[in-house]
RNA sequence: GGCGCUGUGGCGGAAUAGGCAGACGCGCUCGACUCAAAAUCGAGUUCUGGAAACGGAGUGAGAGUUCGAUUCUCUCCAGCGCCACCA
């Protein structure tokens, strides 16, 4: 009997489907599936969770496969970052030797693993025939005005010394470094994903496949809110001032107005408001970011003006806030202290009005020290008292559009895509600036503008890299010397993987031929950040006609993390897992089998070192069962259904149950750790059967063939040798699905019996029986008699095939 | 503070449409094989009473709907996640 060596086997396999280029993906062929993992930065080390990410993804492509899809599982590098930068200053290896060095290891480490990868699609995205198609596709946005240039102020990472997203602030801090961001005003590129604000959010709608949790950030992150802008007059002519706000039925209570401390509307008052002016200044230099605004003291200054409420004609006190934010709305907002606690807050502190309005609409009483900020009822509001709120927010509306007084809003949370970054590993961006000429772009026929990889130092630093003419003028120049933020470059890289060959476009026809991505799979981590930005660069890219339909990804799995103790599997925790050592002990198979099986996919896996044991033990037993039936000789052809004899058929029914479960779990509901459970009891079912009859080696011949094909996606080596063993031919993984077969007709089923809802008997019972005397049976039997005894059952309650339940009064 | 997710044996988890709670696996107990160990195989394993037959309790807590609830509804509690002066 041959032993089960994994390493042998796995090597060997491993070495055939790549002379044979077995999963290379057909351009032209038929139905298709499009199955893609999160790509990977190349750090140098896989971990569990590359392990479970890529696991998820390669066994449901091999299944998707065997169900005779033209499957497209391709895997790259998202190569550029700051990893590569800080490794380079610590060592001295240019990033790009680093970045070339980890991918070869990682590539070795993820071929050791046996994923069904098309690896003739690979390529790293700092590669120039990459990004390059990145620039031309900057420039086109920029044509078509979605790409622009300002200062702004934006989110500083000291520590990185770069620009980040809002996307990439974490509480307050940089999502990489972990250092508290700051504010500075900084001139960069943004990308309008504002414009798509609408179609993003309506989007998710189109996606059923998406898990819920996913949608719902989105949803929280684009921020959609309805409202109306009112127009707030200043006393004396002095123009006027614009507040959004989504509660006008409050309207009638707003005791003051209040300002964003950068409010352009201050910059006159503040000459000759020395103490608004200090106040102005002093905010503009405190460097709190955006999550840690919520904790601080509201601060504010009368400004001295006053505004006209366009209700009652009073004069409001504007106050410069620093609670008002100048990127959200108009900076300025209308402050109702009864109906809002932001506005109460700061009105307690400055001694200011409040004007009660809104009464809860059940007429119960609502303590006057906190605001009421539900809807209700209005009273005391003049010609609107009485009405609800719903009612009051439309009419105040009409009437304040109809004065020319507001209109109504909808504004979003989201803001643009700040993208650009002081930093040296990245695409750089392709413009010039020129004096006279301002932002000029690289023209198309000198893309790409390549990064110098000679040295290894900020482009502001390096002239020959900047100094240029101006493509326009000719006048002397400079490159702009910021890169690109690295999420754009994984925000179209799963459309480049239909053609990572295309010298003369950024995409062509075979982008149209696999997109979208049928089955994406990745981190949870990468909700907002990357999913968002995906899906708006699809569309962008949807615009020019390069990708069909609206959204990159039709079916998104988000898989939970690899903990250990309670914890994320990481470096500085001292609590990591290697891969490599325990594929060497127990072999891919068995890594890969744990993996899945350990836990639902979505939810978090927590890692056990003796529980691996399990899955390995399964192979074994497996390998086993097979080298036995093999040894006794040729197996015989199963027989028509109905001619097996009682001792076979539970094993029939078992096998015909586990085909049509774990196809289920492959594809609807990807658990696939139901699948694996389901697999391996069929084998207990199998080692249950005796082996003496031909019959019974037929049928648990049927039954281990099964068990090989289903299992082949999750186990490819081991199910590729038994399936030969079992006399299968060619590549298991281009086997067809099994069928489940004709059901086999039972002449008895199982039938249990409760009383009053407990359980107390179980017959067995013809198939075929009738209701009456089925009732007759469960109440003869002696232990439901015990319980019924001469009592009359109220009622009783039949369910075919399943159970009685005999209520008594 | 808002929104969302999750609570099932010693542990990871299963229960597809409201119908046998605990599949499958880990661990543990006992046994077989062995000089011994490893490996393997067999029996058992929610708690509790009982030698057993057979009971009692039981899916975070409490209520509700139902003949019947892990599953549906409501109110709590706990843990996790996301968002958070967003007007």
């Amino acid at each position: 009997m041959t032993e089960y060596n994994p390493s042998a086997l796995e090597a060997q396999l491993q070495a055939a489907w790549e002379d044979a280029q077995t999963f290379a993906a057909d351009d032209t062929g038929g139905e298709k599936f499009y199955c893609l993992a999160m790509f990977p930065y190349p750090s140098g080390e896989l971990h569990m969770g590359h392990v479970r990410n890529y696991t998820l993804s390669d066994s449901i492509a091999r299944y998707e496969r065997m169900c005779g899809r033209n499957v497209l599982q391709p895997m790259g590098w998202d190569a550029f970052g700051l990893p590569a930068e800080n490794a380079s200053l610590k060592h001295g290896v240019p990033p790009a030797e680093w970045t070339q060095d980890n991918i070869a290891k990682m590539r070795s480490q993820l071929r050791r693993l046996g994923y069904a990868y098309d690896w003739s699609r690979e390529f790293a995205t700092c590669e120039a025939s990459y990004y390059r198609w990145e620039q031309w596709f900057f420039l086109r946005l920029l044509k078509r005005g979605l790409a622009y240039h300002r200062e702004a102020e934006v989110n500083w990472d000291p520590v990185d010394q770069t620009v980040l997203a809002n996307e990439q602030v974490v509480d307050g801090r940089g999502w990489r470094s972990g250092a508290l961001v700051e504010r500075r005003s900084v001139a960069q590129w943004f990308l309008r994903i504002t414009d798509y604000a609408e179609e993003l959010l309506t989007g998710l709608e189109a996606l059923p496949g998406w898990p819920e949790p996913v949608k719902t950030m989105q949803r929280n992150w684009i921020g959609r809110s309805e409202g109306l802008e009112i127009c707030f007059q200043l006393e004396g002519g002095g123009g006027e001032l614009r507040a959004f706000t989504t509660r006008a039925d409050t309207l009638p209570g707003a005791t003051f107005i209040a300002v964003a401390p950068g409010h352009p509307a201050l910059s006159a008052v503040a000459t000759q408001h020395a103490k608004l002016a200090a106040f102005i200044e002093a905010e503009r230099h405190s460097s709190v970011a955006e999550g840690a605004l919520a904790a601080r003291e509201k601060k504010g200054v009368d400004t001295g003006l006053r505004a006209i409420h366009p209700l009652s004609g009073e004069l409001l006190p504007v106050w410069a806030a620093n609670f008002v934010l100048m990127s959200y709305g108009t900076g300025a907002i209308m402050s109702v202290p009864a109906h809002d606690e932001r506005d109460l807050d700061f009105a307690h502190s400055y001694g200011l009005p409040v004007r009660r309005v809104v009464a809860p609409a059940d007429g119960g009483s609502h303590d006057a020290d906190t605001a009421y900020t539900a809807d209700g009822q209005l009273v005391d509001a003049g010609d609107y008292s009485g009405l609800d709120s719903a009612t009051a927010r439309q009419r105040i509306a009409e009437d304040l559009t109809r004065r020319g007084a507001g209109e109504t809003r909808i504004n979003y949370r989201l803001r643009d895509w700040g993208i650009s970054r002081q930093r040296y590993w990245g695409a750089p961006v392709p413009i010039i600036h020129c004096k006279h000429c301002g932002a000029v772009p690289v023209p198309e026929d000198q893309l790409p503008v390549q990064l110098p990889t000679a040295s290894v130092t900020p482009l502001k630093e390096q002239a020959n890299f900047y100094t240029v003419d101006c493509p326009r003028c000719q006048a002397a120049a400079r490159r702009d010397t910021d890169t690109l933020d690295t999420f754009v470059e994984s925000s179209w890289y799963q459309a480049r993987f239909s053609c990572p060959d295309q010298d003369h476009a950024m995409l062509d026809e075979r982008a149209h031929h696999w997109l979208p991505v049928d089955q994406y799979v990745g981190g949870i981590e990468h909700a907002v950040l990357h999913l968002l930005y995906a899906r708006f660069f699809h569309r962008a890219l949807r615009d020019i006609g390069l990708v069909p339909g609206d959204e990159p990804f039709v079916r998104l799995l988000t898989q939970g993390m690899v903990l250990k103790d309670g914890a994320k599997m990481s470096k500085s925790k001292g609590n990591t897992v290697d891969p490599q050592s325990l594929i060497e002990r127990y072999g891919a198979d068995t890594v890969r089998l744990y993996i899945l099986f350990a836990a639902p996919p979505e939810q978090d896996l927590e890692w056990s070192d003796t529980a691996v044991e399990g899955p390995h033990r399964f192979l074994k037993r497996l390998w086993r069962l097979v080298q036995t039936q093999v040894a006794a000789g040729k197996t015989p052809p199963l027989p028509p259904v109905g001619e097996l004899p009682k001792s076979v058929q539970e094993l029939y029914r078992t096998t015909r149950a586990a085909i049509i479960r774990v196809g289920d779990a492959y594809a609807e509901r990807r658990s696939l750790n139901v699948g694996a459970a389901a697999v391996m009891e069929l084998c207990n079912a199998i080692a249950r059967t005796a082996a003496d009859s031909a019959i019974e080696r037929a049928v648990r011949g049927h039954a281990l063939r099964s068990a090989v094909l289903l299992l082949a996606p999750m186990t490819p080596h081991i199910c590729q040798m038994l399936w030969q063993q079992l006399g299968g031919a060619g590549w298991v993984h281009e086997a067809a699905w099994p069928e489940a077969g004709e059901e086999l007709a039972a002449e008895l089923s199982e039938i249990v019996v409760q009383v009053n809802g407990k359980l107390r008997a179980r017959l067995s019972v013809a198939t075929d029986i009738e209701e009456e005397r089925l009732c007759e049976l469960a109440l003869a039997h002696e232990n439901v008699q015990r319980f019924v005894g001469r009592r009359k059952p109220r009622r009783v309650v039949v369910v075919a095939g399943r159970l009685v339940n005999i209520v008594l009064g």
